[in-house]
DNA sequence: TTCAACAATGTAATCGATTACATATTTATT
DNA sequence: AATAAATATGTAATCGATTACATTGTTGAA
């Protein structure tokens, strides 16, 4: 491998020289710059980048730590990121936890040995302590998930409640009034906030809640599937059912269509998130779009001012989610 | 941050003896071993992983490249990836290409400068030169896709010719003959594959190929659709379709149903992978299961002997696929 | 012409862990 | 007890780019 100084030799000229013309070109004059260029060419020279790490104690590399590489909802936001990272020069890696608490932190060491420059978290379930200190000192964005417990961590999500609030109202606007609702799980925060928004929904249009309408999932599939086949054999079954995210609204449909009734003609069926395949599914869901893409991409934005030192404050930044009116819930075949 | 130094004065030996306590703790005394793991804890600390990486000329890193990380064929085998790496002491980067053949050359430069131990491509579409140029000299695997022009790039994947036999036959098997097929981008050599397999199937068969029903799709959702309504306007349309993924099967359901027509009743629909939302997709699609968790490991076995040097010839590893049917080809319908 | 101010380049220390080699210590063998 | 062999530890060079500081060269003002 050609080095640094087998350049400086050819081009008659001191390492230091070579240096310079790589990172402060305008501080050399034209023509050493010129047979330095000339050097690197003929040489095919590649700077080593470990050797520049480590004296720079900078890696131009930022870990994204996700629960589940599987679910789209954080593929769509690791898209984000990655535009606004390649964009400034960053290389993106990927930690993928496959929701296991003790890797998160395993990936946070890797922050506080400076293998990489920055950390963007998909989620907030891990050690709060640990995270709010990790956070204090090196730069830390909390996408998506946030804490309710600490305004330590900078954070870019949507308002969980106001959005929860938005589709239960407009099943309500839709004629509703029997609206159960399959939860995320409760350990999450955001996951608490949908249930406060359907449940503070329900009352500003003094709808009584009932309890028995209000099951909890686990964002999967499955739980939307059984959730909904238990509303279905109450006494009283409800005529709509918002689901916290689409795959348990796709469950959601599924059981209502293996019990031989229809969606939306007997049921309606929202959810959240708005991923890909969320329109492809039939009938199309009607759900709350999140704004996956800026999400991610106002996360690097973030991240990179705390990397490169700029003292901002401690954010907690709302970006608006947009309600799509599909088939799932009627509106759209009135 | 403390280093190797403070510990090394604090336990009163050298930075050597600190060294080997962290590398080779059987050459190091007992009692010297317990003062240095002491001093160590005492001053919580780490070793910067930037020097080390620096000196050892390796990183414990590797690359993985995607061209898109929204498509849950590719983040399956990922998931695999990350198994086997995690289990051996590597971290994965992604790097994500949008699909952009100029950003998968930029990572293979990470390669080239070592910043990476070890690379795996889930895509075959770049510059054929430069990619065997750069497997000839580094540690390389490519997964899922391969090169047709060379054998000298280690590879896993599955045989798409055989398979994509396999599920045409299981067409005529029950009953079809006039079927058509949506290929994928025919510049890829798995599409061509999966192509020519078809076509294999029927003449064994004696079907005769009729080539209005070979069309072009690219692995879109749309490119399904799009093309299925084609195929409906035919003359002599046909009575079964084979996509070679399932994301353009879907496509061609939601055409198919969108002319009033069922799926299995009217038309049969076959795709090709297997990924998670094609059971939930109604009707559940026919479709053959690539192994995909097996191939992100298998690759990464393999890449790890090519990263400690074991001297492995080129392989072309052929894992299994297997045939999953169900309700949109009408077998399970009977 | 002289000297200050600035520009261009070079010298050498530095980042922190690793390791070849040298030295010191212990153990085993006769 | 003497010596070889094996074990344990220390010394100092090394990886390659960066950069503080030193030196030399150049320009312009008085």
């Amino acid at each position: 491998m050609t080095k640094m100084s087998d350049v400086a030799k050819l081009a008659k000229v001191s390492t230091a020289t070579v240096s310079r013309v790589l990172q402060k070109p305008d501080t050399v004059k034209e023509e050493t710059k010129k047979k330095v260029l000339e050097a690197i060419k003929k040489l095919d020279y590649q700077p080593n980048i470990l050797a520049r790490n480590f004296r720079r104690l900078e890696t131009k590399t930022i870990l994204v730590v996700m629960p589940n590489i599987l679910n789209n909802v954080f593929s769509e936001i690791v898209v984000g990121i990655d535009y606004e990272a390649t964009k400034n020069g960053y290389q993106v890696i990927l930690g993928n936890t496959m929701l296991e608490e003790q890797r998160a932190h395993g990936f946070m060491n890797h922050l506080k040995q400076k293998q990489v420059d920055g950390m963007i978290l998909l989620t907030a379930r891990v050690d709060i302590d640990d995270l709010v200190k990790v956070a204090n000192e090196y730069p830390l964005v909390l996408v998506s998930d946030y804490l309710e417990e600490s305004d330590l961590v900078t954070t870019v999500a949507i308002n969980n409640m106001k959005d929860s609030y938005t589709i239960t109202e407009h099943l309500i606007n839709l004629g509703h009034k029997k609206i159960a609702h399959i939860s995320g799980p409760l350990d999450m925060s955001i996951c608490r906030d949908r249930l406060s928004g359907y449940q503070d929904a329900l009352m500003d249009h003094d709808i009584h809640i009932q309890y028995d309408y209000l099951t909890k999932g686990d964002y999967s599939f499955q739980s939307g599937y059984d959730n909904t086949l238990n509303l279905l054999a109450l006494q009283n079954p409800p005529t709509a059912i918002f689901a916290a995210s689409d795959i348990m609204a796709m469950g959601a449909i599924k059981a209502v269509k293996s019990k031989g009734l229809q969606v939306p003609h007997d049921i309606a069926v929202v959810g959240f998130d708005d991923v890909e395949f969320s329109k492809i599914f039939e009938p199309a869901l009607t759900t709350m779009a999140q704004p996956f893409f800026d999400m991610g991409k106002t996360a690097m934005q973030l991240l990179k001012q705390k990397i490169v030192g700029e003292q901002v404050q401690n954010q907690f930044i709302e970006l608006k989610s947009e309600l799509k009116t599909r088939e799932s819930c009627g509106f759209n075949l009135k």
